[in-house]
Formats: structure tokens, C-alpha cells, sequence
RNA sequence: CGGGGCGUAGCGCAGUUGGUAGCGCGCAUCGUUCGGGACGAUGAGGCCGCAGGUUCAAGUCCUGUCGCCCCGACCA
């Protein structure tokens, strides 16, 4: 992508509305434009981050079975009326708004009321069980109080995956399976989560939500370093220094921000709905359900939270938008301007052949310090220079986001080496 | 929904005791610069959030309203 042709642009300075870390930086790197409280555009680069996250999710859930749907977002309101959930918890989150002949309709905050009548439809027998489902779509929640750039938004995106059971047994282990499966996920995206007993609701003891430590963060939890056990403060009676009740360790106390949450809801919603499949001996017996929630737009505002420096965003490998930033120094001397411009492009085409198309800064007009400036701001984890010096000594100039080393690669040699780089993970 | 702050050019801001709007960045053109957000010159860009009211006159005063941000309560 040529960055001159690039849609969206950075900015030196940011609006004053913009004041979480995430919301400052991805509006400045022009990865998002702010629509109202709580509502963000995408522009291309954020679109780029935001569906290689959902990528993540996607090569997640299916590895534990999961099929990928997409349910409408426009729901009528029966399904909630089935189980109660229109008026509770009612418009203090749900949007609805009034179809044609005065029909209510709700804006999908959650889909247990759609998927598991979905369900029901193709269950008739154990044989059919277990099958898990998700989807990958915006969610509205009316929320009092949208906040902190992506991380709290009035529509956002979400991974919700149902999981459907012959039995609890058969929940339990497929709950442990998506718990490790979402512990992928965090991984992948270079997010340190945290597994947190919290609040199950009506429906179980225990909830598990995946937390990652920031000061940014909105939950408190209590956590063990040493055995990452952890409760959050909403159910814990601990304190920070009290003994990890696994391992003795003393528990720390910390800011945290929710990246998902797993629920085993047994019967809550297949009962209502009247899901029942029949077993071996043909009776009918009732299905057992879980939920599982990842928010991607989430996600990508908590890894800037924490991948970040002074100088901008630190993309971890998965996640970048591009792979390399390709930044093409003018020269004053024309002749030497056509030879760097020549290089550049060809390595920019190279790299693409191999399926690492880079971010291209071709402008002409631009001096090296903006270039610099914007590639730090942008984040990408690997930056090329090609330059007078560079060619000079023999190549193009490597650098890392992370770090501050850099060195002469071999023009050759750059798609192998960005290529190996990116293999590792 | 309570408390607080803020709405003036794309962004950041100034605007005095009321007299019809300015600075910086950015943008356009030209010249000089050229590896860490350069400099000079010229220029374009405004429903002063919106609606009432007071006044000869409102960005400025009054009332209302909409929006954005922060702190609570609540929540993936």
C-alpha cells in the first residue's frame, strides 16, 4: 500500500476529546475516526487490525469446533419476551426501536434468544450434540456511560460463540477446551490475560473472564503471580498480600481490563425455549448450553494500551496492520532520487510477491524525520529504510519497532528475513 | 442517572468593560532546506454547537437545548 494513496492520515496534534491511551493514539495514527460517544470508523489501517484479531478468534473457535454463522442484528422482540429478558435488563441496555405497524424490534446486545431457537430447529437426537456455533458482529449495548476509546463502546465488535451439551459433563469439557482456546487468542495478540473467577450470574457459580492487567483497566482483581489464579474483586474477598489459595503465594491486586468471558449457562435459555433432544432410549432430555464472548474491537484497544511507547503504538506481529513499514528517503541529487525510488519499489513488489505487502511511504515531499516520526506512530514491527546512507552501505536499513538497533540487510535478503521474522511468532 | 469540565477554521487554542474574529499546526503555490515532525513568502479556509431572549449592536450577557470528555452508579 502506498502510504501517499493511503486513506486516513496521522496527526501531530489530537482532538482534546481523545483521552484514553488507545483512543489518542489509533485517532492520531488515523486508524479510527470517532463518530459519537462510544462509535468509531474504522479506516483502513484499523480495519486491517481489527480483522486480523477477528482472524485470531476465528482460527480459534474453529480449532475447538466451532462453526461460524452470522445471526441478524435486527431482532424481534418475542424471543425476549420468552425469556424474560426484554424487561430485564430492559432498555437500560438494550436499543429498540419501533418497525413497520408498531412491531418492536431490538438491536442484538447478546443472541441466546436467537441462536438457541436457531438450535432447536436442527437438534432431534444425541447424535446431533454437541455442536458449537459462533459468530463474528457488532454488538449495541446502550451503555450509561461509553468510555475509554475502544474499550467501551456503544456498538462494538463481538465474537460470541453458543456451545450446545447432551449433558453437563459434556459442557464441562468442552468449557475447559474454549478456555484454552481463548488463552490463544490473547496470546496471539500479545495480551498477557488472565484467567478470573467472577460472577456466573443466575446461571452457574463461576463465570471465567480473561483479564489483562492495566492501569487503564476498569475491574479490579486479585491475582496470584506466581499460579495466575485469580478472582475478581466483585466476588473476592481477598485482599492484596493474602495467601493464593492454590499455591500460598501472596495475591497482588491490580487494574485490569475485560478481554472475554465464558459462561456455563445450563438450562437458562434451552428450558424457556424448550430444546430437548432425545437420548438413547428416546427419551427427551433437556440441552445443556455455554457462552463464549471475545470482543475484537476490545481487544485491539487493549493491546494499545499496553503495546504503546511516547512515540506511538507497538504492534505485536499478529495483529499489525501491514507487516513492514517501507520508508523511502528522498534525496536532493536526481539521479540518486530515481536509483532509491527504483529500489524501493522493487523490494515494495518483492515483498508483496511473498505475501508481505508492506505500508510504502513513497512520498516525495515528506522529509526523513515526518517518515520517522509517522512510522513510530503507526507501529508497524519491522521498518525498511531505503536511503543514501543505506545504499550506501550496502542495502536497506532494518529496524524494529521494539527496539533501537538497526542494521544494513542485503536488498536480496529482505523478504527472507522479514519472512523468517514473521514465521517465528 | 448524579457531580464536574468543555463546544470559536480539519486539529490544538486565544478572543479584555458587548462594537460583526485571530494565533499555531495542518492544507495550496513558490523558493531555500533534506536521517527524527525545517525556514521564508503568498493564499484558501468560519452558521463562534443550535434555538430563543436582552441590546442600536452578542463569540461575549440571560434562558433553553444538543453534543463531547472526565469522576461516580452500571456494564463485554
Amino acid at each position: 500500500m502506498r502510504y501517499s494513496r493511503l486513506f486516513g492520515r496521522t496527526s501531530k496534534t489530537v482532538p482534546s476529546d481523545a483521552d484514553s491511551r488507545n483512543a489518542r493514539l489509533l485517532v492520531q495514527a488515523g486508524y479510527v475516526d470517532q463518530l459519537m460517544s462510544g462509535v468509531y470508523t474504522y479506516l483502513p489501517l484499523g480495519l486491517r487490525s481489527l480483522n486480523r484479531i477477528k482472524q485470531v478468534v476465528r482460527e480459534e473457535m474453529e480449532a475447538i469446533g466451532g462453526q461460524e454463522i452470522l445471526m441478524p442484528a435486527l431482532t424481534p422482540r418475542e424471543p425476549w419476551a420468552t425469556t424474560g429478558r426484554w424487561n430485564d435488563p430492559g432498555p437500560e441496555v438494550m436499543f429498540r426501536l419501533k418497525g413497520r405497524g408498531d412491531k418492536d424490534l431490538v438491536l442484538g446486545w447478546t443472541h441466546e434468544e436467537i441462536v438457541t431457537p436457531l438450535v432447536k430447529r436442527f437438534i432431534r437426537s444425541y447424535k446431533d450434540l454437541p455442536v458449537a456455533v459462533y459468530q463474528v458482529q457488532d454488538k449495541f449495548r446502550n451503555e450509561p456511560r461509553a468510555k475509554s476509546g475502544l474499550l467501551r463502546g456503544r456498538e462494538f465488535s463481538m465474537k460470541d460463540l453458543y456451545s450446545f451439551h447432551r449433558n453437563q459433563e459434556d459442557l464441562d469439557e468442552f468449557y475447559e477446551r474454549a478456555k484454552t482456546a481463548y488463552l490463544n487468542v490473547y496470546r496471539r495478540c500479545g495480551l498477557d490475560a488472565i484467567v478470573t473467577e467472577a460472577s456466573g450470574g443466575a446461571f452457574s457459580e463461576y463465570s471465567h473472564e480473561y483479564q489483562v492487567l492495566t492501569e487503564n483497566g476498569e475491574d479490579i482483581i486479585y491475582y496470584c503471580p506466581k499460579c495466575q489464579y485469580a478472582q475478581n474483586r466483585e466476588i473476592s474477598g481477598y485482599r492484596a498480600g493474602d495467601a493464593c489459595p492454590k499455591c500460598g503465594e501472596a495475591m497482588g491486586e491490580g487494574k485490569a481490563i475485560e478481554v472475554g468471558n465464558i459462561f456455563r449457562l445450563g438450562t437458562r435459555f434451552t428450558d424457556p425455549f424448550g430444546v430437548t433432544y432425545s437420548d438413547e432410549t428416546g427419551k427427551q432430555q433437556p440441552v445443556v448450553m455455554g457462552c463464549y464472548g471475545i470482543g475484537p474491537s476490545r481487544v485491539m484497544g487493549a493491546i494499545v494500551e499496553i503495546h504503546s511507547d511516547d512515540r506511538g503504538i507497538i504492534w505485536p506481529k499478529q495483529v499489525a496492520p501491514y507487516p513492514v513499514q517501507l520508508v523511502l528517503v528522498p534525496s536532493k541529487d536526481g539521479e540518486e532520487a530515481v536509483r532509491l525510488r527504483e529500489t524501493a519499489e522493487k523490494l515494495a513488489s518483492g515483498l508483496a510477491a511473498v505475501g508481505l505487502e508492506p505500508l510504502y511511504d513513497d512520498r516525495e515531499d515528506v522529509r526523513a524525520g515526518e517518515k520517522f516520526a509517522d512510522a513510530d506512530l503507526i507501529g508497524l514491527p519491522v521498518r525498511l529504510v531505503v536511503s543514501p546512507k543505506s545504499l550506501g552501505a550496502g542495502g536497506v536499513e532494518w529496524k524494529l519497532r521494539s527496539g533501537s538497533d538497526t542494521e544494513i540487510v542485503p536488498i536480496d535478503a529482505v523478504p527472507d528475513r522479514v519472512s523468517d521474522f514473521y514465521n517465528l511468532t
